[in-house]
DNA sequence: TTCGAGACCTAGAACGTTACAGGTGTGTGG
DNA sequence: CCACACACCTGTAACGTTCTAGGTCTCGAA
């Protein structure tokens, strides 16, 4: 309602040529005033904000970007219903705000590929991209990093025009490792991620860890999906050598895993432990309660911001590519895991020591 | 890594002319290959193509959105936290494929509010507007709904220029209560989702039902986070006069309640029944296991293209905006709610008949 | 009076693409 | 041999913006 005029309903959208010739001026001149640049007197400036206000004018994003150098864009491809992914784009966009970004998002559906998403980021012009957990392969990374200058989130990749941001995922899955382990587990099972991003990390950080200390390792494929981790569970349950500590890939893998345990009829965490990876939202809410390793998505989501807009300005040579900045995880201890049952000392019911977080570094900033 | 020629290293991104340059035709010719249209010989055809994968070219979709008058693209206003949010947008981008549209994501977070979120989607040329849950007041989608095609999903409001494709809200919950009230509950709280979309249908929804019934309504203020849910059962604990059943505004709010209630050593269901609304992804999984009100969210996705390209296509006349689409909600019944305690009735443990859904209406195609 | 320095403003050329209005040829029917 | 259709191709003008290189004032100092 009361759009102005211009004769008929249906009229086109209001251009700067619309806006200078009902002020009377040149559309160089309501250029100016539109993005704030000196050279317009006050009166002018006042005048034309009115009528550009009166009019619904919004400056055309795609004419301004054509006509510029730049575009200011950061793309960024994520998972929709990757919960982790939305605490990271949430983080991108104000760290983006900051720099003086736009963000442009390019969603990983089940009907969309990796392949589909940056090419719709490349053809929208970004600058650089931001690819959290992709999947795809190094090569194929490779050939988009060298058309744009690109960041990695959560997946360790090894590339000279990659930059990486990672949470330190061996370390993590150590401490979780430890933290059964000194609860007097020894039969610890690893649901892994399969292809998913980091879960190589996660493998060998487990390996790493059991090793290390006297333990046998034990893997069961698994994914970053409550289905996944519904399946996984299934066949341990049915092979009949029941673990007593389950590490798996992420809380959502973890959460499927809960899902079968509990209506197997197994208890959690009186039976078996659970701990899960990335401290998701709900990871935090009792009944899940679930210990986890949290990943600090603010930070990460800045540091990739900061490197992205780093090799921007700095043409190339600011933030050396092909070296990962790896973040330091913290093991939240919540109600899912326990004292091993069988073992020796008795009693000792449900162990959760602080429901904090031993002070590792970086304090995260929860909001 | 073979990125070509053309001298030095940080050349500009190839464009229509280096194509045609190298192919020794004109830009018109590349252009026709480049969008498949009639009227290049397949020798030439071929040729192009070869030459602008050799290059990495990618058509510059801003330079092409300018030129031509239609820029196929819908954009779309969601809540990056939202899982609910996450499953339309999934099934937008597939029916938006459908249609021969693309998607634009506008994401709203914690420090970027609904105005910026559209006002980047209309600089940016969308030709119809996806908002999801939309939390602004009626004039200011009124104002938006003005200059654009507009679709608001999971939020009824009654404009002419607005289509609108909600659930069934005041059902959905009237099927809850009846639920309730059939396991012998009669002290039925609502938590509600205070400014959030869809709230004040929930409310209106539980006070007929509550009337119809004969029971007295009793209301407490929440919203659509798990937080708001906590705050919400913190108070109606310390209030002491304890519901037998909560209806929580949407399956957030319900894990947030389901949280307090656990850690206040309040068995649910044995002694309070907890009912959610969205039927998101986690509500399925055990230990969580609630009891829920479904939306079917790939249909809304569907019908809310559907209504936008129809809007497009014919001019405004086709779909009529200004009537709401309506879709019926389904109850699911799983762990979170049992027959009454106190009531006369003994025994009968926790009442889950089927684990599945009552008949009614559309078949929803959960993936 | 003349000059220079601001302050303010504008014409016109880009940016990369597609639409439009022709241009060639080559073959085919009269 | 001419016309005409057809397949293929190209030059040029947009699209809405910003940038560059000026232009015109006004004012104060030389």
């Amino acid at each position: 309602m009361s759009r102005g005029d211009e004769g008929a309903g249906r009229s086109r959208r209001p251009t700067l040529a619309d806006v200078a010739r009902r002020a009377g001026v040149s559309t160089a001149l309501v250029s100016l005033v539109m993005r704030d640049a000196p050279g317009a007197s006050p009166a002018n400036r006042e005048r034309v904000l009115r009528i550009a206000q009166e009019l619904g004018y919004v400056p055309d994003s795609r004419a301004r970007a054509l006509r510029q150098e730049r575009s200011r864009l950061l793309g960024v491809m994520f998972e929709i219903q990757q919960p982790f992914h939305a605490d990271l784009v949430e983080g991108i966009h104000a760290a983006a705000e900051v720099a003086g970004y736009d963000v442009v998002l390019s969603a990983v559906t089940e009907t969309r590929g990796e392949d589909r998403a940056v090419r719709t980021l490349l053809a929208d012009r970004c600058e650089a991209l931001l690819l959290l957990g992709p999947r795809s392969s190094k090569e194929w990374l490779a050939g988009v990093a060298a058309r744009l200058p690109t960041v990695v989130v959560s997946r360790g990749i090894r590339h000279a025009d990659i930059n990486v941001i990672r949470t330190a995922d061996a370390k993590g899955i150590g401490l979780a490792v430890d933290h059964l382990v000194e609860l007097g587990h020894s039969r610890i099972l690893h649901v892994d991620g399969s292809d998913a991003s980091g879960a190589d990390q996660r493998r060998r950080g487990y390996r790493t860890a059991m090793n290390r200390l006297g333990l046998t390792p034990r893997i069961v494929p698994g994914g970053n999906t409550e289905e996944s981790g519904r399946r996984a569970t299934t066949g341990i349950l049915a092979a009949g050598d029941r673990p007593t500590g389950i590490l798996a890939f992420n809380d959502r893998c973890a959460t499927g895993v809960l899902d079968v345990l509990h209506r197997a009829g197994v208890q959690v965490p009186e039976e078996v432990s659970v701990v899960g990876f990335d401290d998701t939202h709900l990871a935090g809410f009792s009944p899940i309660d679930l210990t986890t390793v949290r990943q600090d998505a603010p930070l990460m989501a800045r540091l990739a911001v900061e490197q992205a807009v780093g090799r921007l300005l700095a043409g190339e040579h600011a933030v050396p590519p092909g070296r990962s900045v790896v973040v330091p995880p913290v093991l939240v201890v919540r109600r899912t895991t326990a004292r091993v049952p069988d073992t020796g000392t008795p009693g000792a019911g449900p162990g959760h020591p602080t429901e904090g977080l031993p002070a590792t570094g970086t304090g995260t900033h929860h909001r």
